[in-house]
DNA sequence: CGATGACATCGATAACTGTCAATATCGACG
DNA sequence: CGTCGATATTGACAGTTATCGATGTCATCG
């Protein structure tokens, strides 16, 4: 059995919490953001993230991914690792690939708390 | 009133870059946007940039800040140090007492960035 | 001037993170 | 079955970070 991550995930619960700049987050919605957020608080990260999301298909495999750094094989691994237990990529083998899709939603809410003023 | 750091900080660099999804971030863009992420990545500086922005008047005094959390006063002052330093807080002192701002067109772009999906 | 109070800086420490080489796992294929 | 190639995991190491107590700075007030 592939542990494929239906436990909470951070990514869960941001959607619930109104724009930073509205109220003042709670020391609970900020534990449960922050995490989110030390995900894409790499560069290597970030492109990763941004590669995945804005590739064909909406998704892209591993082996796509390792050429487009200068990086080992175990090192891009532990990347998407830890953007995939954040809950922002969700992660499918096929065959002897593997693909990763981002969580766009996960995204957007994210965008949504950071960046939102009105409403 | 003397606008401290009007160097260039990593905040000024950032809406420059399409979202996201939009296409691949460049590995020169994720350099000057994970800094602000790295910023907000942690629970108390988002509570501290979530009370700073919603606060009325768009900016809170230190001595109030401090009550807010059960932390001592110069880890305050070092996570309002690197949230100013990361371009997100602007710092003026009025007297004996010093305040912050946010600086919401930096949460705008980053929000921008990592949320907008379509344009 | 000396005391007080607000905030910053320093120095130390424990915990965490990014990276790699080595190794394991696991499908596909002959 | 045995090999190969694609990813993941492990273990180790150097660099970073969150936190605190102690101390410094600086404006205000008596």
């Amino acid at each position: 059995m592939s542990k494929s991550l239906t436990l909470l995930s951070p990514v869960d619960t941001v959607a619930c919490c109104s724009p930073l700049s509205r109220q003042p987050l709670s020391q609970q919605q900020a534990d449960q953001v922050a995490p989110l957020l030390k995900a894409l608080a790499d560069p290597v990260r970030l492109r990763l993230m941004s590669l995945v999301a804005s590739h064909v298909g909406g998704e892209a495999c591993v082996c796509d991914l390792n050429d487009a750094f200068d990086l080992s094989q175990p090192t891009i691994s532990h990347h998407l690792k830890v953007l995939h237990e954040a809950g922002l990529l969700d992660r499918e083998k096929r065959g002897v690939w593997v693909y990763y899709r981002a969580r766009t939603e996960a995204l957007t809410n994210l965008g949504t708390l950071i960046g939102e003023t009105s409403a």
